[in-house]
DNA sequence: TCTTGTTTCATCGGCAACCAAAATACAATA
DNA sequence: TATTGTATTTTGGTTGCCGATGAAACAAGA
């Protein structure tokens, strides 16, 4: 079959599976109805990207029965975009972060030494070097590890510590609310709306297994949010790093469902406060809520 | 010859460089006289290194006619630690850093387009494939330039920025005084009095071509020494970006040598006040140096 | 002319192998 | 016994190559 040239047997790639969510994104923030025809340039501009994977996409989706395919008139909307399902698609959390998740769990669990070197990780996790040394960088990055001046990795003495915990907080604390009291500060009203969609969302529903990712998602989300709309692109960065960091060293819930729903209740309170402008009010909740966040001890675990 | 098996002839390696400096201290800071025997396990303990290394760089170090060499007796001082030259020691600013440096220069000198391949910039800059890999990703991390989700790197539009630097110090305006009012903020009094030596010695010398770099090295030690001893590893990481960042856009000081006295002035009075654990005053002195630096604008370059 | 279908070319990432050198174990000597 | 000298093992950075795939040019049809 010549018509599907580019798309592998084997399925997407991991550029065109990180496309699918984005181009679903699109075609609901456009509103887009059953019988819309999606133009391939068009959607490679907006993704920055060649028309290639774009068209490996929207095949993978025509598959999938999303979209109607036609020779020499190319793809369209089989459905209004709303009601496409999501859970259909592979959510593909960044694949190298899913492995910084592995190494991070794996020694804060004690299976990992607290001196390793890249060939004993190679051996015990089967990927390609090149790989590896990203991911180790990464984990750097968010000082969990360390490089040795010669041979090895050295993984800091406290990722599980309460004393990083606490140091991370005290960061946070210190962006978030600066952040929203910038005088650059300027939030978009659609973002506000939908963050409000999925916190009521999130509450209404009953508590699933994958929730735990879900909340932590959105949360992430919410406070990356806020920064962003300071448009500092170093506060930025620097919360997007405390999130990577988070997300490693804990990605479930486990403080019980009352705290989610206290959790989702604060950021509801701020979220109203930021649609009336009145930033005074939601920097100081916004103070408060990461101080009642750092004073959570996990209960269940024994680290 | 066979006492020196483990020394290339081509001179020492990167790790032995960096050794160097470090050792050096080690004997200044041990205060040792002429005749001392450095012992090589315990330097390989403090170093966090195998003997292998030490020995080469001890070697290099009795080439120099810093020590003597006796068979089966080791090395030995051959001059008090404190009359050790150090310029004819390779300085070895990070070479990976300077890489950065060399691309973050040419981008802004306009000599490499906005959107880059790797096989280009490999082409251009002759080195090995893994280490541009960690050059981009270093760069990435300071936000000089982004992955494109296909092929290709895209620098920011905005490098040499007024923007950015405003951001920059916005943001190095939050972090640093609040980590000097940080609970749990404690600074080494011998570290205030090295500083102090440092500002002193750059004030009394004559302004030299390498004073430049002299100084921004000094300024930099300077900040991240005093966000270090607030002892949060977020915020020492967040400020050590900042500063490989400044290191990247401008290595060069441009603003006339006035400025370089007011600003030495500036550090030593907060030197002053916190070695009398005037912490407050200390602070409103560092943020009020940060405005007025950030109130600078080159006045040679034509960005 | 604009959009899709097809082909070509370049790029990128994985893989295997190589080699300098870092780590380590062992021998020799003060 | 503590320290240096020597040999062995292991590591990690580098290189070259190959195949998958993204980018881009071209062709064809509405």
């Amino acid at each position: 079959m010549k018509q599907e040239t580019h798309l592998r047997a084997n399925g997407p790639t991991r550029l065109q599976r990180d496309l699918l969510p984005r181009i679903i994104g699109l075609i609901r923030s456009d509103g887009l109805e059953r019988g819309a025809h999606l133009r391939e340039v068009a959607l490679a501009r907006r993704l920055q990207v060649s028309r290639t994977p774009v068209r490996a996409a929207l095949e993978f989706l025509a598959k999938r029965g999303v979209l109607d395919w036609r020779p020499r008139r190319g793809f369209v909307l089989s459905q209004p975009g709303d009601s496409i399902a999501a859970d259909g698609l592979p959510p593909a959390p960044a694949e190298i972060d899913q492995l910084c998740l592995k190494i991070a769990g794996d020694r804060m669990a004690g299976r990992l030494p607290i001196e390793v070197t890249q060939a004993e990780l190679l051996r015990r996790y089967a990927m390609p070097r090149p790989l590896l040394l990203r991911v180790l960088d990464k984990l750097a990055e968010v000082a969990l590890i360390e490089r040795k001046p010669g041979h090895g990795w050295l993984f800091s003495p406290a990722i599980d510590d309460a004393q990083a915990r606490m140091e991370s907080y005290e960061f946070r604390r210190l962006i978030e609310p600066a952040s929203v009291l910038a005088p650059s500060f300027k939030l978009d009203p659609l973002w506000i709306s939908e963050m409000r969609h999925r916190h009521e969302a999130m509450l209404a529903a009953p508590w699933r297994e994958t929730s735990s990712i879900e909340l932590f998602e959105m949360n992430a989300a919410f406070h990356e949010g806020l920064v962003a709309a300071a448009r500092n692109r170093f506060m930025l960065i620097a919360v997007q790093q405390q999130t990577r960091l988070r997300r490693f060293a804990n990605y479930n819930w486990t403080y019980g469902y009352e705290r989610v729903v206290a959790s989702c209740t604060e950021h509801l309170e701020i979220l109203d406060r930021l649609a009336h402008n009145d930033r005074e009010v939601a920097a100081a909740l916004l103070r408060r809520h990461l101080d009642n966040a750092s004073k959570l001890r996990r209960p269940t675990e024994p680290y």
